[in-house]
Order: C-alpha cells, then structure tokens, then sequence
DNA sequence: ATCGGGACCTGCTTGC
DNA sequence: TGCAAGCAGGTCCCGA
C-alpha cells in the first residue's frame, strides 16, 4: 500500500539502474490497470534515453527527451529491478533497459497506472494536484488559508489532493493522533497555531518514514525489507483494538468518507 | 462550490 | 471444510 515515502523510496530506489541508460523494449502482459496502458508505449519510447527520475505527488515520472513515462503504484503496485525474464503473477509490465536490467511493474490489484505524458505539469492528471508537503510552502498559513470556511473533516481535508499531495490513510491517522486534532473536526475550525503544529508533524512522520525506507533499502533487486512506515512505531493506525499509547484508554474507530480511521477521544479534540 | 459516495480490483481475514 | 462477505487502499468522477 504506498504511501509517499514508499514511493519516493522507490525513485531513489530504481535511479541508480534507469538513468542514464535507454529503453530497449516494454512488455505489456495485462494493459488493464488504472487507465488503459498504449499498446504503441514500446514503439513511441524505444531508444529513449531517461535523463531523470522523480516524483511528483504519488507518481514516479521517468524522463526522457519526448516526455515522461508517469507510474502510479495504486495502492497494492510495486516496481523491482531484475534479470531474468521469468515473470509471475501481476507481473503486467516490464521496461527493459540497454544495461540489461529489467524495471517490473508488478500490482495485483491494478490500480496503479502506467501512461506517457508529454504535456508536463500541463497534464490532467497532474494540474490539479495541490503542493508537495516536504516543501516550504506547505506551512501553516497555507493549510489555515485553504481550510476557511471548509466544513469537511480535517483528515479528508489533508488527503486532498488538491489541497496537499501524498498524504495517504495511514499518515493522516497518524499526523492527527500526534498533533492531538480529532479526525473530525471541521477543517475550517482548527486554528492556526494547531494548523502549524499539524504541518510540521506531517513533515516530520513523512521524513522518518522515508529515512526508515531508505535505510532498509539495500539494492532495489528483490523484495528486500518492508515499507518505510512497517518500521516505524504506528501510533492509532492498525490499532483499533488495543489502548491509546499516552493514556492508555482503548482506541476508537470510525470510518470517515469511507475511510477506516483510529483515533484517541481522549488525546485528540 | 462543496461534499459524499461509487467505481475500479484482488487477496487476505473473518464469519456462518 | 468451504464458501461468501468484509475489508483494505488511492483517486477520478459524478450526483446531490
């Protein structure tokens, strides 16, 4: 399930074996994922060298001098670098590189996404995401100024898109718990000071998890070490069923804009 | 304009 | 035991 830092874990994963190099061939074996995969992807992106790998929101966009080829994991994908051309199951797509590696696309739910992007930030689906949050300009003046007058709960508010990118299920439960803001309250009822408080644990979580994935990342070949966020100490998500871990009062669960959410009726207000 | 909910898909867990 | 329902998760899109 990838969060952000398991993505930006994985572009800093795939980097040291896909830049520089140029794609020889791509094999789609199951071109039903997100958004139908172009069955001309290999003719229009074979001899393309990629000159850079980023991320932008959950999307790992591998550049090259025509555009850029857009991933998005869904929420069960996963890329790996291999050798060997035996494939298994939800193995939908390969990108074969002139080093001979081998970029698997794997996702058994398919609801991740491959698709080529010429338009730049222009891109649908790309122009309307909101800011980065490991940015300066997310602070708390910002979320403060984009939550006047919202209604809708600050958790569903901090995953918006369009408001900031990459904050998922599980960093939302967590951020709230941590800044002490009950996941329901009205976006536009948290004050500016808890606004920025909540800002910076956001960062803060979303760092550690990164620092937590790419420290158990060895060498991006294999299924080694799990998601950044599995090794760090998760607060209320998952938790349901036990105690709150600063006062030790049982956790409660809701379910807000049809999203499973653990909280602390105690700690979070 | 804002917000909630449906749809997409598979695998694991839970319950009868 | 076997099968079915429930749930998880990200995000686009539509309807109220």
């Amino acid at each position: 399930m990838p969060e952000l830092p398991e993505v930006e874990t994985t572009c800093r994963g795939i980097s040291p074996f896909t830049l520089g190099y140029s794609i020889e061939s791509i094999i789609i074996r199951q071109p039903k994922l997100r958004w139908p995969v172009n069955p001309e992807l290999g003719a229009i992106l074979s001899g393309q060298t990629i000159i850079n790998v980023k991320r932008r929101a959950k999307y790992l966009l591998l550049q090259m001098p025509i555009g850029d080829l857009m991933i998005h994991l869904g929420m069960s994908g996963s890329l790996s670098i291999v050798e060997e051309q035996t494939v298994g199951k939800h193995d939908h797509l390969d990108i074969c590189l002139s080093n001979g590696k081998i970029i698997r696309f794997n996702d058994p739910r398919r609801f991740g996404s491959v698709i080529f992007n010429q338009q730049g930030d222009s891109h649908p689906l790309l122009i309307k995401l909101g800011i980065e949050p490991l940015t300066d300009e997310f602070d708390g003046n910002y979320l403060h100024h984009q939550a006047i007058g919202k209604n809708t709960p600050i958790k569903s508010f901090i995953m918006n898109n369009h408001i900031v990118v990459g904050v998922g299920n599980i960093y939302a439960q967590e951020s709230l718990f941590l800044s002490g803001i009950h996941p329901k309250r009205a976006a536009g009822k948290v004050s500016l000071v808890r606004m920025k408080h909540l800002v910076q644990i956001i960062k803060q979580v979303l760092a550690e998890a990164i620092e937590a994935g790419g420290s158990s990342l060895k060498d991006f070949t294999g299924a080694d070490g799990k998601p950044g966020y599995f090794q760090q100490k998760l607060h209320v998500y998952g938790r349901q069923t036990k105690n709150c871990l600063k006062c030790h009062k049982p956790l409660k669960q809701v379910v807000i804009s049809q999203r499973s959410t653990v909280y602390c009726a105690q700690c979070q207000r």
